[in-house]
DNA sequence: ACTTGACCTAAAGTTAACTTTAGATGATAT
DNA sequence: ATATCATCTAAAGTTAACTTTAGGTCAAGT
């Protein structure tokens, strides 16, 4: 099954321009055009964006995904480098992660605190509120952020 | 106690140009300046900054944190909108953690594509692994992604 | 023959969040 | 008195990942 541009750009939400220019920027190196110099998508170019955006989420640069797709097309020599990079990308993820939820936290806490000052229809008790009075689930490190 | 924007930046990670510009976008709206023109951090604008870090990380741009600040300033009117606000950056928190375990997912694949392709000296026979015998932790999604 | 629609390229423009530069000021150390 | 240091402002520069613009080609429909 083959694919024109904007097939591929609705099934993979993307712009048009920007599948060009991942092109241009030489990310998908397998891609062929038709006769008459169209662009023409096979499944597994299609999973070649999907990759892409999944690396890009796990915090790589376009020029840093374009070199590993360099790396693919150099064949068994390059299987190292492209695992050890995947370690890399595992350990990124993970760290990102770990912040979110810690955002979270945060982000909870303050749900809290503007549940409760709804409630009283001021911040003023809320924000005096000692530690101790202060339901467990909110969590210890934030329960001092008043700023704001 | 307070502290010098040297000592700021060093202790929340930032560079003291991006204090100073936080500071000139509006976003440390109560910090204060010594009788020779240097901005006095205390307590509380480190805990603003640390909610900057925090609101950047949920996703808002630095003009959404600055109304959200200026909110704040406006006193208990705001209070209902601020919540609102804590609830959409919660939604949107863990929607982000999810597509990241997604990409987690296609990252343990490559992981263990990878990790067999280098004991075999060659990627041939993990590309063409019939998916009845590839392992159940191989997440079913990925498995026809071959492309790289 | 002509219009329309989908595609093309090259090049310039955009955006957010900084960073860098240049030049100035004030407090402290020698 | 002078040098050093940390700070300041305003303004220009940077970067990545697109997006937009301008002008052109090609195949299909009327």
């Amino acid at each position: 099954m083959e694919y024109s541009i904007s097939e591929v750009a609705e099934k993979m939400n993307v712009t048009i321009p920007t599948l060009r220019y991942y092109d241009k920027m030489g990310l998908l190196q397998n891609l062929k055009k038709n006769k008459s110099g169209n662009r023409v998508f096979t499944e597994e170019d299609i999973e070649t964006i999907r990759v892409i955006q999944y690396l890009k989420k796990s915090g790589m640069q376009l020029t840093e995904i374009k070199e590993f797709m360099n790396w693919c097309q150099q064949g068994d020599s390059t299987i190292e480098k492209r695992l050890n990079l995947f370690k890399k990308q595992k350990e990124n993820v993970l760290s990102e992660i770990a912040r979110l939820q810690e955002t979270l936290n945060l982000i909870e806490y303050k749900e809290w605190y503007y549940t409760k000052a709804l409630n009283d229809g001021t911040e003023q008790y809320v924000k005096n509120m000692p530690l101790e009075e202060m339901p467990k689930e909110v969590q210890e490190e934030f329960k001092k952020c008043h700023c704001c």
